[in-house]
Order: C-alpha cells, then sequence, then structure tokens
DNA sequence: TTTGCTTAGTTACTTTAAGTAACTTGATTT
DNA sequence: AAATCAAGTTACTTAAAGTAACTAAGCAAA
C-alpha cells in the first residue's frame, strides 16, 4: 500500500505545531509538573483505548458487560482504568443500589469528545496495519 | 473551559466507525490474531510517542541527545522502543561506523504520516489539560 | 603502554506495574 | 442453611520498567 507522500510544507506545519506544544511536554526541569504527558499516559494506555472504543460503541455498559468486550482485561484492572477514566472526566458512572447491585458506565460528552479523535488515530492505524506488519517481518530478517 | 457539544449525529458517525473497526478489534476469539491491539499499544505508548514528537521536531536526533529531549528515558528503553519504531517503519537508523561510533534516527515518510494523526490527539489534550486536572481534583473530594 | 575519553548501546539487578484467582458484600431464592 | 447474583477487592505471582555499572573501538595524551 502506498503511503500518502508528507511535503516539507506539511513537516513544518507539523514541527511548529509540535513547537507549541513543547511549551508545555518540555519545561525544561520539571517533568512532573508538565501534566500533558501524564493524561496522555492515562488516556492513550492500550486498556484506555479499548474502554473507550466500547462505550463508544454502545451507550451503556455494565461492568461485566464491558469486561467481556475487553477481551482479555481483568476486574482489577478495569476496574482501576474506569475510575481514572472517570475521575478524568472521560466516563460517567452511575451506581444502581439494588441486589445484586447494579453499575452503568457511560461516555461524557467530554469522553466523546475525545473519543472522536481517538478514532482518527486507530482508523489511520488499521488502514496501515498490514503495511507494518509487513515492515515488521521485513526487519525481522 | 466549554467542550464543544457533541450531536448525536456525531455520535452516530463514531459509532459506524467503531462498528467497522471492531470487526478488527474483536475477532470473537483470537484476541492476538488481530494486529490492531498490539499496533495501538506501541504506536501509543507513553515513550514512543515522546520519542516520535522530537523527532517530528528535529529533522535528525542521534542517540544521546535524543536521550536527553526525551527526559526521564532510560538508555535501555529507548535503545528498546528505537528497535521497534524502526521494525514498523515509523523511523530510520543510519549507522556510521566512525569511533566513537555515530548513529542517526529520522522519521519515515510513514512515520510522519503517522505523527500528524498523534498530533492531533495530544493538541486535544493539550487544549484540555486544565479542563481534566479540575475534574481530577474535584473527583478526590 | 597504560590511562582516559568518546558514543551507543548492553547486562545484571531492583522496583514497580500488571496479571491470576480466590474472596467479599448483602438481599433473595432453594 | 446454602447457593446465587454483580461489582468489585485482596493476596499472590509474573512480567515489564527503571537503575547503574559495564562494554566496544579507536584515538589522544601521560
Amino acid at each position: 500500500m502506498e503511503i500518502e507522500t508528507v511535503t516539507d510544507n506539511q513537516k513544518l506545519r507539523v514541527a511548529k505545531k509540535i513547537e507549541k506544544m513543547f511549551g508545555h511536554i518540555d519545561p525544561k526541569l520539571p517533568p512532573e509538573m508538565c501534566p500533558i504527558r501524564d493524561i496522555m499516559a492515562l488516556a492513550s494506555d492500550k486498556w484506555s483505548i479499548l474502554i473507550l472504543l466500547y462505550l463508544g460503541y454502545f451507550p451503556t455498559l455494565r461492568f461485566n458487560r464491558l469486561k467481556k468486550k475487553v477481551y482479555g482485561i481483568s476486574s482489577k484492572i478495569l476496574s482501576e482504568r474506569l475510575k481514572t477514566l472517570e475521575a478524568d472526566g472521560y466516563i460517567l458512572r452511575k451506581m444502581y443500589p439494588e441486589v445484586p447491585i447494579r453499575v452503568e458506565y457511560n461516555l461524557t460528552d467530554f469522553g466523546h469528545s475525545y473519543l472522536q479523535k481517538l478514532l482518527d488515530l486507530t482508523e489511520w492505524v488499521q488502514k496501515y496495519s498490514e503495511t507494518i506488519l509487513a515492515n515488521r517481518s521485513k526487519f525481522a530478517k
């Protein structure tokens, strides 16, 4: 598959954007004072991405159903990620004190806004996944 | 800060996109046969993102200079990530057998193409980082 | 001629994060 | 009195990440 050529003009615009961002990413000394790295690390975590995708597809999901969808995740990690995603404002947790307990999760508007950007990235990855796999096996030799 | 409202129409389009992707992400049974998760996991890894950003900004960087830029990364992990990013086709490694040895890294066109999508995401995160931090401290109570 | 200096890593070791599996809670049915 | 349910939590194991010292190769100075 052909990759769209990247013009020097585009590269320049990218460099400008990065320069602007570096004010936040690289404040010379205190790396933990800069929240971007920390926020990106969570929001682009492998499990968080899948959680957000499934909550973007199903308007609301309960804990165990979500766990089945996000194939391979453990209760422990799912519970952990859901808490952080909720804390950051991406998702909403609604608890119904029935017996047995019922808990529903859904995206907030903020989460939807993020998901749209995330999708652009995952779509790119999907589009070029075969290229990447081909690169890998070529490199292995 | 106000979040742009997400219309039902947008949500529907997002759902459509995700549905299309689920064919790749969720092939019901073999989760390791699906490359998207694996590719996303690497390409959105916290260190890989920073490496790609710096290589997007500086046309070429040598190992130790890159290590200084990507604040906090160890030689071990940097070396590891560079190898995988090279294998997947995002970056190029040029070795000059001088003494001391000189090795230069730069983005491929493929890497540039990915970086453009990645930047849209990091820009979103930058834009809303204060909102997220505010959400966090509100949730902490 | 041995000591030091350089870069781009690698190796052995420690710490932290992730994964596994069994357990908890509490009203309701068997 | 025991089993059942969902939504987690806990204690334990394994894998990944971080730390710090080391290596290679050749040249320059002592």
